[in-house]
RNA sequence: ACGCACAUAGCUCAGGGGUCAGAGCACCGGCCUCCAAAUCCGGAAGAACGAGGGUUCGACUCCCUCUGUGCGUU
């Protein structure tokens, strides 16, 4: 059976993907699925740069605001969501253009990761925080040691948040957290997927458009959103949105606007060179790179391009 | 105006009469398989210690003056 063809964007905060992926849905009669951590979230519209309805341009976009900011998502929940999704894309005749910043989710979905089976189990996850403080990381670090010793060697004793998650899964499957590691990546890749990059050619010049999209969105209304969001309650992943924390303060009347937004400008382009890291190391990404006067139609038809010429090696295999 | 503090890396601050004055953050790179806009690791570079004078074998460290900043008082 022939795979499903997926095209796939991804690239930094504030590099222009949303507006790639609508102009290449248009082209190539595609529908968007988002792939954003944050976007997935309902509210928060404007400091998860949510594409506006006119942004949209009528083309369809799937996996966005549809969970609850009071409810943890993850990438178990996101790969199997996102795959229905394509599926019915492509049964609609249509290709499936999964666009965001988030690499984990983007990265599972075209790797088709099979996360552990069983569900999470938020109260040993719980119970192994709580450990990790009252007794230090060392001891649950020296307990993975029998677990699993393979682990041990990948995750450092101070990320407490690794090192929790492998214990958890060597606790409650009684195998190696490596084992499942091992076998994604042994399985073949579900997708027939195209994946594209993007990323400005100066570090300088995508640090000046991060800069100046927080200004916008502050000009959009984003601290009253925030300042919204905060008094209905906002906890868990949905309260770790850049934009969002570093506006608490403020509302807190705890430090000065200006302080926050340098904060928030600041994060967001630390948040970029974590997002170029990890797309950096996938060698089957096409990079585009960008300059700061290059136009979106001009983009467009170079990835429409390099999109052709990747199909035709897929023919002739 | 008077009194008291402070003045050290781009920023916040340690330090101390005598080896090349330190750290955190920022910056750069990396890890990443159920919170990933999170978590974690590594690296490089960066300061004639506000200015001027004095004491001393030797001061960035002690003293004086000036400048700047902050706090307090009438």
């Amino acid at each position: 059976m022939k795979k499903q063809k997926l095209l796939v964007i991804g690239g930094p905060t504030a590099s222009g993907k949303t507006a790639l992926g609508v102009e290449l849905a248009k082209r190539l009669n595609g529908e968007v699925i988002s792939a954003d951590s944050m976007q997935i979230y309902k509210g928060l519209d404007i400091t998860t740069a949510k594409p506006a309805p006119e942004e949209m341009q009528g083309i369809p976009h799937h996996l966005i605001s549809i969970i609850p900011r009071s409810q943890n998502f993850s990438v178990a929940e996101y790969v199997s969501l996102a795959g229905q999704k394509i599926q019915e894309i492509s049964a609609r005749g249509k290709l499936p253009v999964m666009v965001g910043g988030t690499g984990l989710y983007l990265d599972s979905v075209v790797n088709g990761i099979q996360f552990s089976p069983e569900q999470e189990d938020l109260s040993l996850r719980q119970e192994l925080f709580g450990r990790a403080e009252t007794e230090g990381n060392a001891v649950l670090y020296q307990q993975l040691q029998k677990l699993d010793p393979e682990a041990c060697e990948k995750i450092h004793v101070n990320n407490t948040v690794r090192l929790v998650r492998a214990l958890e899964v060597c606790l409650r499957t009684g195998k190696p957290f490596t084992e499942y590691k091992k076998q994604n990546l042994s399985s073949e890749p579900p997708y027939q997927a195209i994946q594209l990059g993007l990323d400005y050619a100066s570090r300088q010049e995508l640090y000046d458009r991060i800069n100046r999209r927080v200004f916008n969105m502050l000009d959009a209304g984003m601290l009253e959103e925030v300042r919204q969001a905060y008094e209905e309650g906002t906890v868990g992943t949905a309260a770790a949105a850049i934009g969002y924390k570093e506006l608490i303060p403020y509302l807190k009347q705890q430090s000065a606007l200006d302080d926050c937004i340098a904060m928030i400008q600041q994060e967001s382009r630390r948040y970029a060179k974590r997002q170029l890291t990890w797309f950096r190391r996938n060698a089957q990404i096409q990079w585009l790179i960008l300059s700061k006067n290059d136009e979106l139609q001009e983009i467009s038809e170079k990835a429409e391009k390099m999109i052709a010429k990747i199909e035709n090696l897929c023919y002739n295999e």
